[in-house]
RNA sequence: CGGGGUAUAGCGUAGUCCGGUUAUCGCGCCUGCUUUGGGAGCAGGAGGUCCCAAGUUCGAAUCUUGGUACCCCGACCA
């Protein structure tokens, strides 16, 4: 299993891959581009949406869905939109086969659609063409909706996870009479993006707003969380778009004021994929394999037994059971593993490969010591602990593992952020990895630029950012303050 | 989509340049016995459209052409 597995330092896209593969995350699949999610990396994204949809919901959001197809049509509608989307886009121009001489079928030409339609690269045309029946008075706004959905973007290069030819996501989409709520929605959900990739994937992020090059197609604003990986570049983990009118003025969806005026109404669309997977897996895994953070682990604690004869084993189910129902109680994910086809070592390594937060081993010394042994996977270390006020230590030393986590991922960010004033220092930073605070003066033509000489992009003008006179470090024009920069996926 | 590389059993591979018996080895798998506190040992066994298609040839994993997929580097992107 993670014998022969690469390390980071070694080849990291190479550690990556092997490690989403080998950890039964998910594998490619026949189809180019798109991935086959298998069991265990499904049940850890099952985690995630779980958690984002009840953060949804509190928020005031309601689930509805949308079809998978829309008429070509509807794309065009909003210029900026459909000039980001369509080199991307599949098309479905048929809709029957037939037999075909080979013995194989094709496609039959009588069949071809009046309209073709696009498989959705996200969903905004066709839900604002619905939104339109949906809205005619300030009484029926604001409408909070979300979809869980997959969606197609047809990339010319892959990676499992990170950018796939069919993803699963979320889309918010929501509609309001002002601009003020709608930029507060905009902001409360990127609150929300970010209180879930601190407190629950361990991932500290930066809050930000993306520069006009890198804003959404169809957006007036693009906020997104950036984190950081372990080999210094960055990954965009999620965003959320003030539309402003745009789609509202495309689809022609007005509503009457209190003041009994007809107006535009104002959107957002906010999203996360399963692109957060990767994050998850590139944040926190070592050379030994997953390490999950216990509040996404599928599996929080195992039990391994071990034994020479079928007494012993009893002996310890009886204790095993008493302790998975004593962490059951307290909500705690744990599985007793007596499967017989394996043994301990063979099961040792399989649940550090897979990051299984604590693990458990009972054998006959334990039984007669009335202990346990308990190792950690975040620090690989182990001990042994008294049965007596077990399922009380092993719910401290889960959150302390979820703390240890984010710290851990904090301190390497801290460690890895630099500011920089020059344009060789930025370079040399550069090399380095991680973000890179620098002055910028504001122009496309200079992000341009540096992202040509570099491939360093405008991660996001932090929305903390201190005011600070500064001169561009490329340029040289003012500015007034720091921007984040970094290599990014 | 441009440049480079790869494709042989479930996985990793030798063989390919220079065509020639029954395609190599390791892991995994199956059976039996002994084992079980960090990926067990021994013995026996099963498993192959050599990526796909066409061509050259008495003969193709090996040569030619076309296709597909994956990896790396660019451009694009959640």
């Amino acid at each position: 299993m993670a014998k022969d597995f690469t390390t980071r330092e070694a080849d990291y896209s190479k550690w990556y891959n092997e490690l989403v593969t080998k950890a039964d995350l998910a594998e490619h699949s026949a189809v180019r581009g798109c991935m086959v999610i298998k069991p265990y990396g499904f049940a850890i994204w099952e985690k995630m949406q779980a958690e984002l949809d009840t953060m949804f919901k509190e928020t005031g959001h309601q689930n509805a869905y949308f079809p998978l197809f829309i008429p070509k049509s509807y794309l065009s509608k909003e210029a900026d939109h459909v000039e980001g989307f369509a080199k991307e886009c599949a098309v479905v121009t048929h809709y029957r086969l037939k037999n075909g001489e080979d013995g194989g079928v094709v496609v039959d030409p009588e069949a071809r659609l009046d309209e073709e339609l696009v498989v959705r690269p996200t969903s905004e045309t066709i839900i604002w063409n619905t939104y339109k029946g949906w809205i005619q008075s300030y009484r029926d706004l604001p409408i909070l909706v979300n979809q869980w959905a997959n969606v197609v973007r047809w990339e010319m290069r892959t990676r499992l996870f990170l950018r796939t030819a069919e993803f699963l996501w979320q889309e918010g989409h929501t509609a309001h009479a002002t601009k003020e709520e709608a930029v507060a929605e905009t902001e409360q959900m990127l609150d929300v993006y970010a209180d879930f990739a601190e407190k629950y994937m361990a991932i500290p992020v930066l809050k930000g707003l993306k520069t006009p090059a890198e804003r959404f197609a169809g957006a007036l604003e693009t906020y997104c969380i950036e984190a950081l990986m372990q080999d210094g570049k960055a990954l965009q983990a999620g965003t959320s778009h003030f539309l402003g009118q745009n789609f509202a003025k495309a689809f022609e969806v007005q509503f009457a004021s209190k003041e009994g005026k007809l107006e535009y109404v104002w959107a957002t669309s906010w999203g996360v994929s399963t692109r957060l997977m990767g994050a998850l897996v590139m944040a926190h895994s070592d050379d030994n394999g997953l390490v999950l953070p216990p509040k996404l682990a599928p599996q929080q604690v195992v039990v391994v037994p071990i034994y020479r004869n079928e007494e012993q084993l009893a002996a310890i189910g009886e204790v095993a059971q008493n302790i998975l129902a004593e962490l059951k109680a307290k909500g705690i994910r744990a599985r007793y593993d007596d499967r017989d086809t394996h043994r301990p070592g063979w099961k040792f390594a399989e649940y550090e490969f897979k990051g299984v937060p604590l693990r458990i081993a009972i054998g006959p010394r334990d039984l007669e010591n009335k202990t346990v042994e308990l190792s950690r996977r975040d620090t690989l270390t182990k001990e042994g602990v008294p049965l007596e006020g077990l399922a009380d230590r092993i719910e401290g030393l889960l959150e302390e593992i979820q703390d240890s986590l984010f710290q851990r991922a904090l301190d390497f960010r801290a460690a890895s952020s630099h500011r920089v004033d020059t344009y060789n220092d930025f370079k040399e930073a550069l090399e380095k990895g991680g973000f890179i605070y620098a002055h910028w003066d504001g122009t496309a033509e200079t992000e341009a630029k540096i992202k040509e000489e570099t491939k360093a992009t405008i991660r996001c003008i932090p929305l903390n950012a201190e005011a600070e006179e500064g001169s561009c470090i490329y340029s040289g024009k003012p500015s007034n303050k720091r921007v984040v920069f970094a290599k990014a996926y």
